[in-house]
DNA sequence: ATCTTAACGGAACTTGCTTCCCATTAAGGA
DNA sequence: TCCTTAATGGGAAGCAAGTTCCGTTAAGAT
C-alpha cells in the first residue's frame, strides 16, 4: 500500500497521503462507512467496488485508486478500527476481568455489523497476505491494551508468577474465535463463561509460562 | 426407466445424482484435484472455474453446471474431506491422546497443502451459508471420532465425571485455529503441547460440564 | 487572495467470467 | 448386447467486472 520514496523517482505517493485532509477525510469515511453497510448486508462475497462507489456517492475511479479491490477496502476498514481502542475493564478480580473480555468479544462478534465485518475480515485476511498482517496487528494492540488485566491478577498472587498476560487472554478469546470463524456455532453468553473459566483454569495450572 | 417424478417440473436432477458412476466420478476427482491444487498454489481468490476446468481437463462447461463457484468447489471438498475419517489415537492415558489430537491439528494446517485447503474453507465459509453448514458438519464427525478419548478419560477419573466430551476437543482445537485463521501466527510444536494441556486442566476444573 | 497540483468524477473502453446451444460420449437398465 | 438419455465438451454470445483517459474541483502553500 506504501511505497518507498524515490529521490529519482517521478511516481507520487499513493493518494491520500499527501492532502489528507478535506476532502480525501469525507471520501474515506463515505467509503468505508459504505463497506461496512454492504458488509453487513450481503457479505464479503458480494463486495463490489463499483457498488461501493456508488452508495459512498463518489466516483469508482476513486474507489479503483486507492483500495484496489475487495479485500483492500477490508484491510483499510481494519486499519481504521485499528485506530479507536476501547479501555479495558478493571472489576478488581481477574476472574471478573476475563469474563469482561470474553463478554466484549462475544458482543463484538455477535453483532450483526461487526460479526459481518469480521468474518469479511477473516476471509479478506485468508486470501491476502498484507489483510493478514493488517490482522495480527489489530489482535496485536487489542490484546496489549488488556495485558493489564493479566499483571494485576499475578499481583494479587490470582494466578502464578510468570503467566505470560497475552498468551492467556489469546486463551480466552480462542474459543469464541473458533465457533465464530470455524464451527459457525452460536456464540452463547454461556460459552464466553466457560471461555473466561477455562483460560483462567488453564493459567492457575500454570500452562502460560512467559517464553 | 423412470427420473425423478415430476408432476409439473419439468427440470431434471441436478448433474452427477442420477448416473454418478464411471465419468462422473472420474470427472469430481479430477476437479477436486485440480482444486486442491489451485489452492495450494494460489489460494482461494485466485481460484477460477475456467482454470480449474483446463487443469482436471474437462469442460469449463461441466463445471459451472455441477459446482457453480469457486465457494460451490471448496464446498464439494469439503464433503469429500468429511467421507474420509482417521481414527483417534490411544495413548493410554488423556493427556497424551490429547496431545495427539492437538499434534493431528497442527500436522493438518501446517501441511502446505492441507493448510491452503483449509483457509479457503474458512473463507468460503465466512461467505456461504451452504459452506458454513458443511463445515460445521465436517467438524461434527471429526470430532465425534475423538468423543471416546474423552469418555475414557473419564472412566480412569482422569477428569470429572459428567465432562462433556466435544467441548473438551473443541477447547484443543481451539487455539490452534484460533491463531490460523485469525492473527495467522505459526503453528509451533509448543503451541499445540499447550493447547491440550489448557484444555486438560480446565477439563479437570470441571469447567466443561454436559448440559 | 492566488496559485499549484493532488485528488476526484464521468464516461468510454477492455477484459474475462458466465451462460447458452447443440453435438458427442458413455452410464445404467432391458 | 443394444437402447435410452444423463452427462460432458467446445465454441460463441452476453454481460458485468475492472481499467484508463482526461477534464474538473478544491487542499495546502505562499
Amino acid at each position: 500500500m506504501e511505497q518507498e520514496t524515490h529521490l529519482s523517482e517521478s511516481r507520487p505517493a499513493s493518494p491520500g497521503t499527501l492532502r489528507p485532509g478535506g476532502r480525501t477525510a469525507k471520501v474515506r469515511g463515505a467509503v468505508l462507512d459504505a463497506t461496512r453497510d454492504a458488509l453487513a448486508d450481503s457479505g464479503f462475497h458480494a463486495l463490489n467496488m463499483d457498488r461501493i462507489a456508488a452508495s459512498a456517492g463518489v466516483g469508482k475511479t476513486t474507489v479503483y485508486r486507492r483500495w484496489g479491490s475487495p479485500v483492500g477496502l477490508v484491510t483499510d476498514l481494519l486499519h481504521d478500527m485499528a485506530e479507536q481502542s476501547l479501555p479495558a475493564a478493571d472489576t478488581g478480580g481477574l476472574a471478573g476481568d476475563l469474563r469482561a473480555n470474553a463478554e466484549l468479544v462475544r458482543d463484538t462478534l455477535t453483532d450483526p455489523r461487526m460479526g459481518a465485518v469480521f468474518h469479511a475480515v477473516i476471509a479478506a485476511a485468508a486470501c491476502d497476505e498484507e489483510c493478514a498482517r493488517a490482522l495480527a496487528g489489530f489482535y496485536r494492540t487489542r490484546l496489549a491494551e488488556w495485558a493489564p488485566v493479566v499483571t494485576r491478577g499475578v499481583a494479587r498472587g490470582e494466578i502464578p508468577e510468570g503467566t505470560d498476560p497475552v498468551e492467556l487472554l489469546r486463551a480466552v478469546s480462542a474459543p469464541l474465535y473458533y465457533r465464530f470463524a470455524v464451527t459457525h456455532e452460536e456464540l452463547t453468553a454461556d460459552v464466553a463463561e466457560r471461555a473466561a473459566a477455562a483460560a483462567l483454569a488453564a493459567a492457575r495450572a500454570g500452562v502460560f509460562p512467559t517464553p
